[in-house]
DNA sequence: CTCAGTGCAAAGGATTTGCATGCCG
DNA sequence: CGGCATGCAAATCCTTTGCACTGAG
């Protein structure tokens, strides 16, 4: 979701942080705009390939400060990596096409009428089994053009 | 989804195993058998603990065959786990609601009118970035009645 | 100064793999 | 018998953690 600016961002995420007392620091800030110029979910390996600043273990760390503070989504899919976006508060409402050959994951959205069909249906089996549902999940699962 | 009969179940994935060269050994039967009962996806390890008989590695290594073998689905949740159930292609397509702080599943299924234009949609979508859609994967997060 | 944040190296833990043995066809 | 399947133990690899250092406020 590319149509976020850097500055929009970074005013969410500062805030986000703030309110955990953490700083947004020189670190945090690089991590979060390789995550934002990447507009799809990125492997750990991703975000240190992609800024050779930034140190695994680091990012590991402060992935999850920022998943904590809210600025960030761990994507789990079927193949071995965790990813990891910006959250939606941050971005906006979005599903995923996960490549089952290569992991590799394209964002998409769904027409709002399909979107609120969905979750009225979800709020009705959700209360067959007494959850309280918070969000949703949807992924189209395929092939990507490269893996076809 | 609990409907199913052991003995359907077992006639399905001996022909899938038997389709791959395989076996459908005894270790495999009771391995099929506790995720046919169990009704939801479970952990590695909650298959063992479930049957004492099972060991570990031989639970993944099968876990692993069953699933080139189409008879078994990984499931991913965002908990470290990994939770494998019978495939859709033995049971019935269903989803599954989340709990977002234990990592329990429950099943569940839509009224098909809404998987239909839901299935309309993700093609449309799928379409724009080129990707082949096999199948979905519709997760619904919240909390369950204990984590509550 | 202080203390959250960082980098490096070592530890952790679910999953996989090597190898000798067992068992079904 | 022959080779897949199994159990045990060791290896793997993503991720987390301990610790000393750095840098922003």
């Amino acid at each position: 979701m590319t149509l976020v600016t850097g500055a929009h961002v970074d005013e969410k995420v500062a805030s986000l942080l703030q309110q955990m007392g953490h700083r947004y620091s020189t670190v945090r800030r690089r991590l979060v705009s390789v995550l934002r110029t990447a507009g799809k979910p990125l492997t750990s390996s991703q975000i240190t390939d992609s800024d050779d600043s930034l140190v695994q273990s680091s990012v590991y760390r402060n992935l999850n400060v920022l998943e904590e503070a809210g600025a960030v989504t761990r994507i789990t899919t079927n193949d071995e990596f965790t990813r990891y976006e910006l959250a939606e508060r941050i971005t906006e409402h979005h599903h995923h096409i996960i490549c089952i050959r290569c992991g590799d994951i394209a964002d998409f959205s769904l027409p709002s009428s399909v979107e609120e069909s969905l979750n009225l249906s979800l709020r009705k089996a959700a209360n067959k089994v007494s959850f309280n549902i918070d969000n949703h999940r949807l992924d189209a699962l395929g092939t990507c053009v490269s893996c076809q």
